[in-house]
Formats: C-alpha cells, structure tokens, sequence
DNA sequence: CTCCCGCGAATTATAGATAATTTTTAGACG
DNA sequence: CGTCTAAAAATTATCTATAATTCGCGGGAG
C-alpha cells in the first residue's frame, strides 16, 4: 500500500525525520542542516528541502529565512494548546462519526485499547491509544479534519515521549471503555463529553533529567 | 514588516500563487506547472517545488508523486467541513481570547465589519470580514490555532470567490455586531454561540454560469 | 579585560544540467 | 471509424555546481 519506494524521496525523508522528532531521537531547537542529511541519505539537498517543508507545515519543525531550520520547542502552553485543539476537532469528528460506527468498528476500537492496556511501553501504548481514536474518528469521512487531528496526534505523542521516555507502567483506560459504553448505547452527547475530557486531561508528573535532577513537565494522556 | 524582498523565494512565489488560487484566477483542476511557474517568476525550479509543498500543506493544491500539482478541487461537502472546523476552532479561540479583549480591541471589530458593510465588491467584503475575525480571535495569543485558523479562512474565501464572482451586495452583518454586543457585556457563552452559528451558516444561492446556465453552489459567509 | 571589527569556514538558497517518467501525438491495424 | 501501439515531446524529480549569507573565531583598539 504504502511502500517506500512509491514515495519520493523528499516524502520518505520527511517521514524518517518526523519519526526521530516525535520519537524524541532528534531533540528541540537541534540544527538540521540539509547537506549532512542529504548525505545521510544518499540524497542531493534539493528533496531535504522539501522535506522541511513538510515538516514545517507539520509544525515538527520551523524554519528562519537563511538561517536554517531546527526541531520545533515546545512549552506547556503549547502542550495544552495542543490538547484543546484535539479536543475541539474530534469531538467534531466524532459527531460526524457516530452515524457510521457499526458494533464491528466498536469492537476494533475496544481491541485497540485492550492492546494499550497491555502494553509494556510508551511507544507501544501510544501506537495503540492514536489506532483507538483513528478507529472511532475515521468513519466521519472528513478528509481534511482527520489531516488535522494526525498532525495533532503527532505532537501530542511528541509531548509525551519527552515526558516518558522510560519507566512507564500500563493502566487501563477507563475513559476509552466510557466511550464506547456510550457509544453503543447510542448516546453521542455523553460519549463526546467524555472524549473531550479526555483529550484535554493533561497531567502533570514528574520528569527526570540527565544529571539527577527532576523537572515537571505536562503530559498529555489521551 | 512583511516585505516581500525579505522572503525567500518560495515563499513569495507561493503567496502569489495562493492568492491566485482564492481568487480564482487559477481554477480548480488546474496543472501547476514548475517550470512555466519559474519562467514567469524569473527563477528556477527549485523554489517553485518549495511553493507546492507549502501550498499543499494548505490545502490550496494536491500533488500527485511523478504526475505534477493541480489546483485542489472541492465539494460542498467540503466547503460544509471547512465551516464545522472553523466553528469548533474559532470558538475555542474566542474562549480563550475573550479574557483579553480590551474595549480598543472590541471597537477595532467593529470598524472592521462596519468596513465590511459599505464595501461594494465581494474581495473587500471578504478581507473586511476576515479581519474582523483575526482581531477578535488573534488575542487568545495560541500560535498554532491561529495558523489553523488562517488556513481555513483561505478556504473559505476560495469557496466564497467561486460562487460570487460579480453580483454582490452588502448588507449589514447582524451577527457580527450580535457577538460584539455579547462580548462587552461579559457574556462570553452567548458570543460563542452566535460566532459558531455564524460560521457554520452555509447558506445555498444560485450560481450563474458561463452559457446562461445556473448552478446551486454552497457558500459560507461568515 | 572587554568590546568590536573583519576574515575564513560552514551553510543556505538558487541556478543550471541530467535522468526518468508521463503525456501527447502520429500512424497502423482491425 | 475507433482503438491500440510506438515514437516524440513535455514534464517531473533529482543531482551537481555556484552565489550569497551567516556563524565562529582571532586580533586589535579602547
């Protein structure tokens, strides 16, 4: 489907780069600088800079008229901006969505987060937790609004693989499990409220820093 | 501040091509293509493909790998999302924005939209009308939302420009002066409501088009 | 000692050239 | 008369090269 070789190569950098962003590999305000990774990958810069691009619109990156482009910063404002526009596009997505979700759909939704509480990792919990909400929002058939809510969904997990990059311990979602309880009995109303509080839930923990010290720092856990 | 000599290249080339596109001057459907593109600009190729990247990131332009940009095309199934997400985001804006609305702030509002009442053609109706909007919502001091919002905005004059590309007329925005009432007696939830109401309305006319035919066409006008 | 200036290295931005793919066109065949 | 095929033209995507700008560092003046 979506093979690599398809791709341009501007395409496939930018996706290897948002990878490292989001995954946290390539940290904060670090320089990209487009000849070492066209190097990198056997590439001229010409399709890095595209890739940039892409990345900028992603808001993974920004960029400064000759003078480069780093890895995005973030603060806690703009963790909790984040959240708020989550919440606000799929509680929208799913209003729309409700109409099409069959129990088969439900039930893939319910498998998904049944996989995140098994989860022995951050990164596979997330993987889980964007399969359950793209499962339940999907269907609204908004093809620019799911655009939206993926590049949210990117900087939300951005967000917390910086917060949690290890120790981390599966909970079951009870939210998830309100959703669509609520959802199959046919109240959209409540299954909204719950997402959105949900979404916007943004805890804040304790992080520790190289060097024995600990700072705070959000998470969004949704 | 903006001046264009201080841009690169590809940005300049993709403003003009964005406005191009809104305008209507470049029509959906329509091949961008790269070299004729930086012919025109006097410039090579290589920030023309920049332009595109950007341009699709808006959601001005579709690009297919190895087969070239065109003009995005649009539904009014798409004209009718672009409105729900403007309304869910421009009112979590203006929540956030309402506690920093100083009466200097109100009042340059309604300039804006008094503007928008006497202006005679549907370009100083719509940059009138897009003003209004930013002044009210561009103090929730949120970056990222306020991109969103712009882009959304660009979509929506798109769509306004296609169906009313001559026969305007003007005529008094209520809700517009609704919000702004609301908003100087601290009724933050009433502004809300008429904003989201007023962005939502879609409202359905007849097109006249070339040949003597009419066609129904979705606009929104907010 | 601090601050400012200027030179050199590194990096970005654009231009020009090349390879690969798609679209178009012309012609033959059914 | 339409359709399939193959060569030609146009176009995209990439690479290599060049110009312009920024960044870092060292020396000298105050």
């Amino acid at each position: 489907m979506s093979r690599a070789s398809e791709d341009t190569i501007a395409v496939r950098i930018s996706k290897v780069l948002a990878e490292r962003i989001v995954a946290g590999t390539l940290e904060p305000g670090t320089r990209l600088r487009q000849d070492h990774i066209a190097a990198e990958f056997g590439a001229s810069h010409v399709p890095v800079r595209e890739a940039f691009r892409r990345l900028e619109a992603q808001g993974l990156a920004v960029s400064e008229p000759r003078r480069g482009v780093r890895v995005a910063s973030f603060s806690k404002e703009e963790v909790r901006e984040v959240a708020e526009m989550r919440a606000a596009l799929e509680e929208l997505a799913l209003r729309h969505a409700a109409p099409n979700l069959t129990s088969a759909i439900l039930d893939a939704a319910e498998r998904a987060t049944r996989a995140g509480d098994r989860s022995g990792d951050v990164r596979s919990w997330e993987a889980a937790n964007r399969t359950f909400h793209r499962t339940l929002l999907a269907p609204c058939g908004m093809h620019r609004l799911m655009a939206a809510i993926d590049d949210l969904h990117a900087a939300s997990a951005r967000f917390l693989f910086a917060a949690w990059r290890s120790d981390w311990e599966a909970r079951t979602d009870h939210d998830h499990l309100a959703i669509l309880a609520a959802l199959r009995q046919g109240d959209i109303d409540q299954a909204c409220t719950v997402l959105v509080r949900h979404v916007r839930a943004v805890n804040q923990r304790p992080l520790p820093i190289a060097g024995g010290m600990t700072r705070r720092l959000f998470v969004v856990g949704g």
